[in-house]
DNA sequence: ACTTGCCGTCGAAGCGCTTCGACTATGCGC
DNA sequence: GCGCATAGTCGAAGCGCTTCGACGGCAAGT
């Protein structure tokens, strides 16, 4: 019932518990002979090691805790994608994951929780441009990584989505595709002013890539409800008569403003052509027509992150790293040519 | 730097160590005056107790880990909602949870890790009606509990959505809103015969409950694929003319159906109505129109599953905990009265 | 007055492991 | 042949905590 020792392992094979730890962990040679009979001891005892003796013993738990905004707005299949990639990259490295949900301004919480010492190092999600946990963390001490990264970062680590190059990507497409007049559908203008990474570093590149191909940037914040996109739709069109093209990145705004715009009759992508940033598979391949999108590496940034975090956790020299991912373009249906100017477009009321 | 020991702490208050020990656990009577010495103790040093030691001290980790299966594809908003759920109930109780996701069949595997002796107990998702996990933990003699559960679970903890009563709702809605012609969209035949339980139960409920409410059951397996919903309808109404609703249990095939009905030129709900059953309200209100859903109590789930399962690991005699919550109906823009059947609708080709 | 019992506290023995110092046996250079 | 490094092993000292047995003191029971 009760669990083999490493005592017991020893006995069997007649002899020191030391030396078990030895053929164990490879922390002092041991003779190739004697290491046979160790593991055949063990083999025959099914023995694992007790994971809290031994990082009680050794100051080092092999867990790492994932530290994630409990937020109001909810997550995606992206996120899940994300946990998942983590926890995975976290189990090949023989690593545990524990999941830390937390209010983003939580900081004595996440104190108490580190001070426990259960964990070897934090891997922090939505990052953002500041971020007290971030402040926290490192005044504490405790190695962490982080997912997106905070307005100065030149001395951290992290993996981000590369939002300059993903918005590049976008408008590039579009461009190639025709289309002059294009507008950025933002995320609420809440999270911009929170300074969420995306939100900022998105509208930003975006301004300056629409400058560089001469166009005119036009963008919106918009809030993250279907609702919120049909407004904006109508707003845009309005204010903007000579659209051909939006890039969105706000999911559910997006499904918004296709629906806004089947309602005014307009067809996507022959009248207006939309690309996605940031949506996954998942929701891209719901609407209709599909969403042509820049799908981000969720589940590569979750690998990536707690490799990133492991290795200095183990290195005795840790290095930076700090890696930018572009979102992966998957041409669906949303997008098309560029409408013939001379070809009217149902109004919209 | 170095975290302050519970040593420390009994130096500074001019106690025994073991005092400290029992003013924090309240495991033997500590006079009033001594306690508050010792909180004052610990609150200077900031301490905060080892999780590691005192684990292996007391044989009690407070972590437990949840166990959920690495599909390669298809795992929404849902299971991370339930995911966040059930970490934030163990939060609340104190404990830790890590994550383990595991091939369902990766009996092995999963074996080391409990034998790792890291976590109490293990919550297990996703259970299929035979499951070669469950009767693994079962053997170790490990504390588990389930979301969902197997064929036979007469005397093993649970909480499961309520399917009878999920699909009895959905039929029953129809039925009242004048349907008499009703099909089932289930989820891959695969699925089904793989023994997954939502799949199985959902289908013999709709079966029955039509059967009772007079009507004529009609199902169908469907990939988990918008295409395959397409393929779905159009089967469909050319073998069932006669259909005026359909509930489905399959998110991606439900936004098939619908994207097939449109393309056909037919109306949702006017031409047909549907209920999409277990589909959280992220998905639900992204198509066109809305879906009216019955969605799953997913967070609720994940508290629950934590709850009964930390219940079973406190209480000296655990009893039995087996909970059933039904799907919560949200009625949006895809059901509506049964259209008049003298009313032509178009034909599908 | 002398048990009996409980309250409050202490010291010490672990929990199962890592790691350090020490020791023996061997091989090497010269 | 001697010194010295190195391989291979052992025993013991913790890691920071829980828990057990013991003990003094003070209230109540007879």
């Amino acid at each position: 019932m009760s669990a083999p020792t490493m005592q017991q392992v020893a006995r069997r094979a007649n002899v020191a518990l030391s030396t078990v730890s030895y053929a164990l962990n490879g922390t002092r040679p041991v003779s190739e002979e004697t290491r046979l009979r160790i593991w055949q001891a063990m083999a025959d005892l099914g023995y694992q090691p007790h994971a809290l003796a031994r990082g009680l013993a050794s100051r080092r738990s092999r867990i790492i805790a994932l530290l994630f905004p409990a937020l109001p707005r909810g997550f995606g299949a992206t996120e899940l994608e994300f946990v998942t990639g983590a926890a995975e990259a976290a189990q090949e490295r023989a690593y545990h994951l524990v999941l830390w949900p937390m209010e983003i301004h939580a900081v004595g919480e996440l104190q108490q929780l580190v001070r426990q010492n259960l964990v070897d190092g934090v891997l922090v999600m939505e990052v953002r441009l500041r971020d007290e946990r971030i402040d926290l963390l490192r005044q504490i001490g405790v190695p962490f990584s982080m997912i997106g990264r905070p307005a100065v970062a030149s001395d951290l680590s992290y993996a981000d989505i590369d939002w300059e190059q993903t918005t590049h990507d976008a408008v590039t497409y579009l461009v190639g595709l025709g289309h002059r007049d294009i507008a950025f559908v933002n995320q609420a203008e809440d999270a911009f002013n929170a300074g969420y990474g995306p939100a900022v570093r998105a509208a930003a590149a975006f301004d300056q890539v629409a400058r560089e191909a001469g166009l005119t940037p036009i963008s919106r914040f918009c809030g993250d409800a279907a609702l919120a996109g049909q407004e904006v739709f109508e707003e845009l069109v309005a204010a903007h008569p000579e659209l051909t093209a939006m890039v969105t990145i706000n999911e559910r705004a997006t499904v918004g403003v296709m629906q806004a715009a089947a309602m005014s009759g307009w067809r996507i992508p022959d009248d207006l052509s939309i690309i996605s940033v940031a949506s996954s598979a998942r929701v891209a391949e719901m609407t209709l027509p599909p969403l042509t999108a820049l799908t981000p590496p969720s589940a590569e940034l979750g690998h990536l992150g707690v490799e990133t975090l492991i290795g200095q956790l183990e290195e005795e020299t840790p290095e930076l790293v700090q890696r930018l991912l572009p979102c992966r373009l998957v041409i669906r249906g949303s997008t098309g040519p560029s409408p013939d100017p001379a070809r009217p477009r149902p109004r919209v009321p």
